[in-house]
DNA sequence: AAAGCGTGGTT
DNA sequence: TAACCAAGCTT
């Protein structure tokens, strides 16, 4: 049977030699991030998480200020208009995460009584909430026990346990049952080592020029003592963006959120050359609800 | 289940 | 410079 990098049978680690050494080093090293104080509340946490699918922390610290300010809680935002959370949502990208980030303001409000649900499966059924959120505000807003499993925790479990530079592509049931076997049985502990190894693979273990001359557990970790390996497997999947709808939805966008008026169609033919593609990535934001188009031909950010 | 979805900094 | 990367979700 061909050994491939998904199916790799993990090292033998015994979790415990690795949650004392990260966790201190978390104590030790951990940023002082606005939606890890005290204050930020499960609000402020499931608002950055929002915020960080797929954008850095540098990106989404002044917008994740700017909209705990305007809206502090999720009722605040649900009576707001959706277009006015893409409209704060600003350049961070993705711009249906606003839309529906406004979406589970609303549901929390009409169906949690305005305050972000504790529980696991009630945050799933959120939109916008998946698997690794759910767990994220779960863990950091109330303490729970989850395996979170995001992008830099799948890393730093690839290497120091499996003993590969980067894990697959899509999450697979192997890297959620180790994830499962190396969380802390008590729950205090397992939240913190959620946020310590997180942080561990964000500051240390990173994707590229990781510095294990600064990593707790270097002298555990299964990549490095075989000698760092070079990734075998599929590249992972390429982004291009040049020429692409979405480049287009971008400027579309940019154009609307900009503006304080409907925007007449002229104004958006003017962003992109091309009228298929333009036609296209217009109707593409429309049926996505983040451009309401009005009877006289102009188009601006939803009011419902 | 693979593809689509923004934006900008780094290498 | 083109490719890579950044606390994923949805269909």
């Amino acid at each position: 049977m061909t050994v491939t990098h998904e199916t790799q049978t993990p090292e033998a680690v015994d979790p415990a030699s690795l949650h004392t050494p990260v966790i201190a080093w978390f104590d030790q090293h951990a940023r002082d991030l606005p939606w890890r104080r005290p204050e930020a509340g499960a609000w402020g946490v499931m608002v950055s998480e929002f915020m960080l699918q797929q954008t850095p922390v540098n990106r989404v610290l002044a917008v994740y200020e700017q909209w705990l300010a305007r809206w502090p809680r999720p009722a605040d935002l649900a009576k707001e208009a959706p277009g006015e959370a893409v409209r704060a949502w600003g350049r961070l990208g993705y711009p249906r995460r606003a839309l529906r980030l406004h979406g589970a303001a609303q549901a929390i409000t009409e169906r949690h009584g305005g305050e972000v649900p504790t529980e696991h499966a009630q945050l799933l059924a959120l939109p916008g909430i998946g698997e690794y959120t759910a767990a994220a505000v779960a863990s950091f807003a109330y303490g729970q026990r989850h395996a979170v499993l995001d992008t830099n925790v799948r890393r730093v479990f690839a290497r120091a346990a499996t003993g590969i530079q980067y894990p697959p592509n899509a999450t697979t049931a192997a890297e959620r049952k180790l994830a499962r076997m190396l969380l802390p049985e008590d729950e205090r502990t397992a939240a913190r080592w959620a946020a310590a190894s997180m942080e561990l693979g964000a500051l240390v273990c990173t994707a590229r020029n990781e510095d294990c001359s600064r990593c707790p557990i270097a002298e555990q970790c299964a990549w490095r003592l075989a000698g760092k390996p070079a990734h075998v497997g599929p590249a992972r999947r390429g982004q291009t963006y040049a020429g692409t709808d979405r480049q287009v939805r971008g400027k579309l966008l940019a154009v609307l959120r900009e503006a304080v008026t409907p925007v007449p169609q002229s104004a958006l033919d003017a962003v992109w050359h091309e009228p298929m593609q333009r036609g296209r990535a217009l109707d593409g934001l429309v049926a996505d609800g983040l451009v309401e188009p009005l009877e006289n031909g102009h188009y601006r950010l939803p009011l419902t």
